[in-house]
DNA sequence: TCTGGCTGCCC
DNA sequence: ATTCTGC
DNA sequence: GCAGAATGGGCAGCCAGA
C-alpha cells in the first residue's frame, strides 16, 4: 500500500463519526494490506511506532512541528500561526499550505521506516536534524499524507478509533461473532500490543492468537475505576464489597521473573542497584510499568530490589500502588514530591531522601501461571502468603462488608488519615484487564464538597482551541484570584473542564465583548501563561477542584488541582472573587495522611 | 556552565 | 486526572 | 454506558543558546 492509498483511507475514517463506519472502513484497510504492513499501518493510524509500551518517541510537538512546516513549505510565520488558531490542527494546517506533490512513490512502509530514523535522532543538533529530515519526508507526499503523517508524528491522530475499535475491525475481518470478539479482547489486554495481534490474525486467524500469551516482561492492561461517591449506591451495585485505601501515589505493575534471560537489560539492572554487588550479580529479571504501559524500573531501584529479596515466588506479576512517605515522621507525601522520583539520574540517592511503601493490592501471575481468572479473595490470599516482611513491599489492607453505614465508616477513616478515599471491588470478580467497568470503583467525596469552600476566580484571557475545539474559538481560560493587599489579580489556575459545547460558545461570545489588547494592568501574570486573548477582569466563575497545591508558576503561589467549571457567578463582581488570603487559610487547613 | 523553552508522562 | 458527546 | 477526545497542574530530561 502507498502513502496516498492509507492517507485516503484515513481521510475516510475522519469524515465519519459513526462507530459501526469506522469499523468497516478500518476493516477494509486491514484487509487491503499486506501481512507485513499490517502491524506498521495499524501503529501509524494510532499516532505510534509500535506497542505503547515499547514505543519510540519523537519529540516533536507543536512548537517543532511549527518549525518544520515552515521550512518545508515556507507559508511564512504569520500565516502559520494564523492557520493553526484558525484550524487548531497543524495536520489541517499542512493541508492548507503544502504544495500539491504527486507523492504516490513512497509505500506505507518507507514512511513508517523514516519515521522510525526520525525518532531515533538525539543529542547535540539533533533539533536542527529532526526539522531537516521531517521536512524532506513531508515534501516528497502529496497534501492530504502530509497531513495525516504530522498527525501521527504529533500522536494526535484525532479519527475516533483506539485499540479498541481496530480489536473490532479485526473480529469483522474474521467474520466473528461476540465471543470471538471478547477472545481478540482478552488476548489484547494480556498483551497489549496490536501490531503483533493483527498480525497474527491476518496471518492465521483467530488461531493464530494461540501464540500471544501473557508473559514476563509484557505489561498487562491494567483495571481500571468508575467514579462513585455515594456509599448507598456503591453496594446496590455490587453487593459485597472489598475496599481498600486509594494512595495519592503511582500505579506500578511488578514484573519478576529469577529464571528469565535479562539479555540487554543487564547493563541496566547493574546501574539500578548502585553499589549492591550482591543484586547487581543476581541474575533475576525485574521491571516496573506505569498505568499507561511505560517502563517505570529506572525511577523504582528500590521496588526492584525488594521484589527480589521479598517476594517468595520464581516469577510474579503484582499490581500496586507507590506512596512516598517522610522519612522522619512517617507522613504520606504530596503528590508532587513522589513525581520527584520520576527521574532518570541519582535515583537511588533520591530514594534514601524519600522512601516510599509499594501497596501490593493484586497477583496477576504466578511461577508462570496466570490468576487474573482466580477470584479476587483468592488473588489476595495467594498474594498475602507469597509477600516477606520487608521494608517497601506491603499488602494493601482491605475491608469487606455489605453495608453501606460500615462502607461510609471505612471511607471516613481514610478522609482522617487524609488519603484520597476508597477503591472498592467485588470480591468474587476476576481480574478484568482494561477494563473502566463498575468492577473497581473509585470512592471520592463529591465533587462541589471537595474543597471546603468553594473558590471562585475570574478570568483574565482565553486559549484557542485544539481539534473539536478550534470551531469554538477558544479551549480553555485562564483565571485569577483577588489580592486585596496588592489591589491584584494573581492568577491560580487555568480551566479547560467541565463547560458544554454550548457554554463555550457562549461564554467565548461573552469574553469578545470584553476583549483587550494586553494583559489588564492589574493582573499579575506569569508569561508561562500567555493567553491568546485577554478580557477586562470581570466575569467571575465557580470552580471545584480536589485540592490546592503550592505553585511556583501561578503567581497566587498556590494552583488547583483537577479543575472543572461549576457555573458562572452572575451575582459576583471581581472583587467578589475568591482571595488571596482566603486561599492561603484554605491550604493551611489541607491534612497531609501519615504511614 | 547555567537557564529557559519544549516535550512527555504522572496524576 | 475530569468532563462532555455521539453512538 | 462505552469509547473517544477535549482539557487541568507539575515533575524531570533534553537541547539550544547565552
Amino acid at each position: 500500500m502507498n502513502i496516498k492509498e492509507f492517507a485516503a483511507y484515513l481521510d475516510k475514517l475522519e469524515n465519519t463519526t459513526k462507530r459501526l463506519e469506522i469499523t468497516s472502513i478500518l476493516k477494509d484497510m486491514i484487509s487491503e494490506m499486506s501481512t507485513n504492513e499490517v502491524d506498521k499501518g495499524i501503529y501509524l493510524s494510532l499516532g505510534l511506532l509500535k506497542a505503547q509500551f515499547e514505543n519510540p518517541k519523537f519529540n516533536i510537538a507543536e512548537k517543532m512541528m511549527v518549525r518544520v512546516l515552515e521550512f518545508a513549505y515556507k507559508p511564512g510565520k504569520e500565516r502559520l500561526a494564523g492557520l493553526f488558531a484558525d484550524k487548531g490542527d497543524l495536520g489541517d494546517v499542512a493541508l492548507e499550505v503544502a504544495g500539491d506533490t504527486k507523492g504516490d512513490g513512497l509505500s506505507l512502509t518507507d514512511v513508517y521506516n523514516e519515521l522510525i530514523e526520525l525518532a531515533a535522532i538525539e543529542g547535540s543538533g539533533s533539533q536542527e536534524k529532526k526539522v531537516s529530515k521531517l521536512s524532506s519526508l513531508l515534501i516528497k507526499m502529496d497534501k492530504l499524507s502530509a497531513k495525516y503523517v504530522v498527525r501521527i508524528v504529533l500522536g494526535t491522530t484525532r479519527l475516533g478509533f483506539t485499540e479498541l475499535t481496530v480489536i473490532d475491525a479485526l473480529n469483522s475481518l474474521i467474520q466473528g461473532d461476540k465471543l470471538t470478539k471478547a477472545k481478540i479482547e482478552g488476548k489484547y489486554n494480556m498483551h497489549p500490543d496490536i501490531g503483533v495481534i493483527a498480525k497474527k490474525i491476518k496471518d492465521s486467524g483467530l488461531k493464530g492468537l494461540d501464540e500471544v500469551v501473557m508473559e514476563i516482561g509484557v505489561p498487562i492492561e491494567p483495571q481500571r475505576c468508575q467514579r462513585l461517591s455515594d456509599p448507598v449506591e456503591i453496594i446496590e451495585k455490587m453487593g459485597c464489597v472489598s475496599a481498600e485505601f486509594k494512595f495519592d501515589g503511582t500505579r506500578v505493575q511488578v514484573h519478576m521473573d529469577r529464571n528469565k534471560p535479562i539479555k540487554s537489560t543487564t547493563s541496566d539492572q547493574n546501574s539500578l542497584f548502585g553499589d549492591n554487588e550482591e543484586l547487581k550479580g543476581a541474575s533475576v529479571f525485574v521491571k516496573t510499568y506505569t498505568r499507561n504501559l511505560e517502563d517505570s524500573t529506572y525511577q523504582y531501584p528500590d521496588i526492584a530490589e525488594a521484589a527480589i529479596v521479598q517476594l517468595d515466588a520464581e516469577s510474579v506479576i503484582l499490581d500496586g500502588e507507590a506512596v512516598g512517605y517522610d522519612k522522619n515522621t512517617g507522613d504520606f507525601l504530596p503528590f508532587q514530591e513522589i513525581m520527584q522520583r520520576k527521574r532518570k539520574h541519582n535515583v537511588t540517592e533520591y530514594a534514601l531522601d524519600i522512601p516510599l511503601k509499594y501497596f501490593a493490592f493484586d497477583i496477576l501471575m504466578l511461577n508462570g501461571k496466570p490468576l487474573v481468572n482466580e477470584t479476587l479473595e483468592k488473588r489476595r490470599e495467594i498474594l498475602s502468603k507469597i509477600i516477606k516482611p520487608g521494608k517497601v513491599i506491603e499488602l494493601s489492607r482491605n475491608f469487606v462488608t455489605d453495608k453501606p453505614e460500615e462502607l461510609s465508616e471505612f471511607f471516613e477513616e481514610s478522609k482522617t488519615k487524609s488519603l484520597e478515599g476508597l477503591v472498592v471491588k467485588k470480591p468474587d470478580a476476576q481480574y478484568q484487564a482494561g477494563a473502566r467497568s463498575f468492577a473497581w470503583i473509585k470512592y471520592k467525596k463529591a465533587d462541589e464538597a471537595l474543597l471546603d469552600d468553594t473558590i471562585d476566580v475570574v478570568i483574565l484571557g482565553y486559549y484557542h482551541g485544539r481539534g473539536g475545539r478550534a470551531r469554538f474559538g477558544m479551549g480553555g481560560f485562564l483565571t485569577a484570584v483577588y489580592d486585596k493587599a496588592t489591589d491584584t489579580f494573581k492568577t491560580i489556575t487555568k480551566v479547560g473542564s467541565g463547560l458544554t459545547d454550548e457554554q463555550f460558545v457562549s461564554l467565548r461570545e461573552r469574553l469578545d465583548k470584553i476583549k483587550i489588547d494586553k494583559k489588564p494592568a492589574k493582573a499579575d501574570v506569569d508569561k508561562f501563561f500567555d493567553v491568546n486573548v485577554w478580557v477586562a477582569p470581570k466575569i467571575v466563575v465557580e470552580v471545584g477542584a480536589d485540592e490546592l497545591s503550592k505553585s511556583a508558576n501561578h503567581t497566587a503561589g498556590y494552583a488547583l488541582r483537577f479543575p472543572r467549571m461549576i457555573k458562572i457567578r452572575e451575582d459576583r463582581r471581581p472583587e467578589d472573587a475568591t482571595s488571596l488570603e482566603e486561599i492561603k487559610s484554605i491550604y493551611k487547613n489541607q491534612k497531609r495522611g501519615s504511614y
